[in-house]
DNA sequence: TTGATTACCATGAATTCCCATGTAAATATT
DNA sequence: AATATTTACATGGGAATTCATGGTAATCAA
């Protein structure tokens, strides 16, 4: 496996939609770049997906690589591959890091996930996810509270690594 | 199972964050990073959670890697799955030791934890955790306290080791 | 030619690098 | 055993570099 995605953070979002990379970020997308070289930018994809998904996801080149084998792999034709391939290269957008380490996200993309003056970067595992902060707070923190609650109140969530969880 | 971590200290912080790593932690780490050779530095990964959790808590390379494996095997899109991303993957720093054997922590981090002048490292199995002195003494030795006293005057917490508990 | 996109330059703050020192611990030497 | 020598640790300071962010000029597309 490569290198995975750590963190997350806040960054400024300017009206050309300019917006810093995390910087540890910057260099999990440099290694996952065949073809990045030192001094070159390294290239990304930026899945947006249907109207109901209101995050962008971010892909190193080696992570949708492997997406892009996968869906290669299924039945021609079949529903599955053809819902797979609008998703990830219909609604998807091949970008590059610019040179001072940023992402430029247009107007399209923005709008798409309500993103103004601020965004919020957080790491999942082999890509990274880019929130306006309060969908982050309300939709997806809101959503695993709510779970929580239909939780034993002892239940410690780290069961789940462990085992399947409260019977 | 890997090498442990065993013992606890108290360490200075200076204003720019570094803290020495208690010498004993620093071979453990130095022997759970499978990259780790010889006159480099070991790396690190910093768990520090949401709100509610109020110190750090130290994994080695492959002490993260064991979970980041469980992780990947839990069904994409589950609650499960998304809450220990947000925690492992999105609630954490990963980092390095650096020559003199201290660990820089950002100043989001300190802040997160109330942590100032002086820390407090513990630990705790296949981890080290790193509090506030004043934080640990407060919350977790209150807590120990308050269990033990739940508990008949003779028994012996080693009872713990071998059975479920007391009666 | 006009709005948008891209390339370049600028700057303060945070972070990393490199070097220094006192002290405790380990080892070697009479 | 007592003393000298070396090595490892904990801690500190300043210089150099990276980061995040903003601005302006050049380029593009229609």
């Amino acid at each position: 496996m490569a290198r995975r995605f750590r963190g997350e953070s806040h960054h400024k979002v300017d009206n050309k939609g300019r917006v810093s990379i995390p910087a540890l970020f910057r260099r999990v997308l440099e290694q996952g770049d065949p073809n990045y070289t030192e001094g070159l930018n390294p290239e990304l994809v930026i899945v947006y997906g249907d109207h109901r998904r209101n995050y962008l996801e971010c892909y190193t080149i080696s992570a949708i690589e492997e997406v892009d084998a996968k869906i290669d792999a299924l039945p021609r034709g079949s529903m599955e591959r053809r819902m797979l391939q609008r998703l990830f290269h219909g609604q998807s957008f091949p970008t590059v890091v610019d040179d001072t380490g940023r992402l430029v996200l247009p107007a399209k993309l923005r709008r798409k996930v309500d993103l103004e003056a601020e965004a919020f970067f957080i790491a999942a595992g082999d890509t990274f996810q880019i929130w306006t902060p309060e969908t982050y707070e309300t939709e997806e923190l809101a959503q695993t509270a709510a779970w929580l609650d239909g939780l034993p109140a002892d239940f410690d969530p780290l069961a789940y690594l462990d085992r399947a969880g409260p019977d």
